[in-house]
DNA sequence: GTCAACTCGGACAGGACGGGTCCGTGGCAC
DNA sequence: GTGCCACGGACCCGTCCTGTCCGAGTTGAC
């Protein structure tokens, strides 16, 4: 899995309740990492619409969506794709023996063992929001860190 | 995800209920698939545990334990690695308003959903057995499909 | 209205990792 | 002894991730 899903998480947590847009460059210079590098990321989230970019002086990324309704699993969708990490190549039509076709009318069971455990991935993802993050941000490191966090970023 | 998990995978199913050990090359042949790189898969089979290979004329490969006593999740990390798909950085702890190191006892909570979805990934995975998946191909595609599988390596 | 500065956006290289292949070595049965 | 087979390592190649760059567009100020 790409690196650059954690800089993405962040990047929408610090986000959250942030009125005005933040520059790419302060985000990177917020989380120590490569300014050119995060400005893909968020290219990236911008094109699957989870944040939105105003341009020109004073200009920024803001979330499109109240951080209730952006999943954990939205943003690693948007940075990683949303293939499956298992891709059956249907093995079992091939071969000296390979199964008929009129037999292939139901994925291979070890197929539907696969996707089924990639399904409860993605729904424990799915369960959490960003809204969830930055609530527990505030219970285990204190109330006051993400509004110290926002404070700096508005500098 | 690497592919020759899903070629470790119906070799394993293949192999359970075969007394005699089966060469790697045969294993090749009946899925029509590169010698050579199964051959490595099936080394990590191998050193892995799951599969014992017996050397000399009329050598090959069966498996070690019952099949109910293996589950796919133990095929998938022999091949694939057991390491977690999310790696944190600790990006809390870089940059201006870095997290102190006295906050950060306990893990980052959006290393703690990954963490999670991870194991349910791997729970589910957990829960079916090479045994499961042998008797899921015969009630889909008839009882003699797996027999007829094996007297052909018999050959 | 004009200018300038600041922003995002996509296009462009470098490098690391895994996929895939090959051959030499050692061990077992016949 | 001889032939067959598994094992381990070294090797090349393609692909994806990482990282960087400069141009188009927009905003705010003057
Ligand atoms: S044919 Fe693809 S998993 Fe069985
Ligand atoms: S610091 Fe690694 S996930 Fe938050």
């Amino acid at each position: 899995m790409s690196g650059g899903v954690e800089w993405g998480l962040h990047c929408c947590v610090v986000l959250s309740g942030s009125g005005e847009p933040v520059p790419a460059a302060k985000l990177a210079e917020f989380h120590d990492v490569s300014p050119s590098y995060l400005a893909k990321q968020l290219q990236l989230l911008s094109r699957a619409g989870l944040v939105r970019s105003t341009q020109g002086q004073s200009g920024g990324y803001g979330l499109t969506r109240p951080p209730a309704e952006i999943t954990v699993l939205d943003v690693v969708e948007a940075i990683d794709g949303s293939r499956p990490a298992f891709r059956c190549t249907e093995v079992r039509r091939r071969g000296p023996l390979a199964a008929p076709p009129e037999k292939c009318l139901t994925p291979c069971s070890i197929a539907r063992v696969m996707d089924a455990a990639d399904r409860a991935w993605r729904e424990s993802l799915r369960a959490v929001t960003i809204a969830d993050l930055a609530g527990e941000v505030g219970r285990t490191s204190g109330p006051e860190t993400l509004a110290r966090a926002r404070a700096w970023l508005q500098t």
